[in-house]
DNA sequence: TCGTTATTTTTGTGATCACAATAAAAGCAA
DNA sequence: TTGCTTTTATTGTGATCACAAAAATAACGA
């Protein structure tokens, strides 16, 4: 509840041609999502308008548009913060994760043609490339962006929004869970899921997108490991 | 993108331990849902502001709520309307709510208890009152209650502001489902719905929702009479 | 020392204003 | 009338302020 640790963003330069409020909504989506802010933290308007070198209002808007997202938390005294996670709730997250996102590769899956094939090689290829050199920070980008990819090749997608709030509020264990995916990913499952779009199966594309994402999540395979994930991430209250 | 058509809004009684904020946005949450607001009609702060009789900070934060669930769009140049509707958009639409609500309502199966299915018969009574006396403009809305009170069985439940973003999204469309229901539904899915649970059976209890959901709108049966439902809802671009 | 009350500070909310960007209207030439 | 330019009006954005509610702190009594 108090708001002794710092919060540390990566602050980008704010482009011309992007409004302030947006700037800010995406200093702090990403904040949240790469686990900068912990869970349990109280978040003030006026305390990060100051930090960030705005006024209050953008900051006011940027909060609200994350809490409509399920990526922040409203209490009942107004106050905001980033939610806690229980085992439950991390199970449910993931199961849902699977049922929409294989739906979504499902539906995108008449849609992939060769550009976009190649698009998704390249960019496993810079995951296996990232990992091998041992740098885990960005694999987590990555691994969404080719999900994004695979998802966003249906023109009439409407599921993609509901994905990101997904990983929005798995945020912080994201992080963790790619630092751990060298040891987990023995078979590659983003090859799988390629080589079920080129047999145009439906099926099996679908397996390989569930099976990525549970063991994207395996190093809480027990619950004792997952639990102690959870304290670590929700140490702050 | 003009605005003649004026707006017509049900004035719910502002509660004085709610925001004006909240007051708006569930407002013209229910504006959108309903069907009261049409696809295409550009919205100005302002103009809303001076309809409900606030100032525009509140309508400000509310069109960005609106927004960032979807049930909005910011248009390149800011401005705020209600989105077009497609026949692609729509099927897409439907098809997420079957594969998101069945998993939704599989994962709630563990959890519901005598009282809850006592409760969900009664809102299923209220249903098929309501549709005898020929009153149709409240079933849409009892039903999304029997679907709500459904999944929020489980109390770790993720999905449900996710379905509810679809709902919102097929919002006009739910009006004119309504008003077909006493046609299509010879079956009462809800009926089979609650006889699966009474069964502990997860794939008969999917499969009343999935049809639930693909009955209730299979008054676009064809794609003629898809096009000219989505053509009466944008008539006004 | 500890629990309770009173005071001070901080916070979210909502209103108002200034400003630049956009859209609408008017003016004008063909 | 039609197409283009200029002018005017409207709009979203962002800053600042007032206020009531809530939280943190101080004061006080056991």
């Amino acid at each position: 509840m108090d708001k002794n640790s710092p919060i540390e963003f990566t602050l980008a330069e704010r482009d011309a041609s992007v409004t302030i409020t947006q700037w800010v909504y995406s200093t702090l989506r990403n904040a949240v999502m790469y686990g900068q802010i912990l869970p349990g933290r109280a978040l003030t308007i006026r305390e990060l308008a100051k930090e960030l070198n705005v006024s209050p209002m953008p900051v006011r808007e940027a909060l609200r548009q994350l809490a409509a997202e399920n990526a922040l938390e409203i209490k009942g005294n107004r106050r905001v913060m980033v939610p806690n996670m229980t085992a439950m709730k991390f199970n449910e997250l993931c199961q849902a994760r699977m049922a929409i996102e294989s739906h979504a590769a499902e539906r995108a899956l008449p849609y992939i043609d060769e550009a976009r094939l190649k698009t998704l090689q390249q960019i496993d290829a810079l995951i296996d490339d990232t990992q091998m050199a041992g740098d885990h920070g960005p694999v987590s980008a990555l691994n969404q962006e080719f999900h994004r990819t695979l998802y966003s090749a249906n023109p009439h997608q409407v599921t993609l929004p509901l994905i990101e709030s997904l990983w929005l509020q798995l945020g912080p264990f994201m992080k963790l869970a790619s630092a751990h995916l060298e040891v987990s990913n023995q078979v590659d499952r983003h090859t799988e899921a390629m080589e079920a779009i080129e047999k145009r199966d439906a099926i099996a594309l679908q397996l390989a997108i569930k099976s990525d994402i549970r063991e994207g999540f395996n190093f809480a395979s027990t619950p004792e490991l997952l639990q102690r994930f959870i304290d670590e991430s929700n140490r702050h209250n």
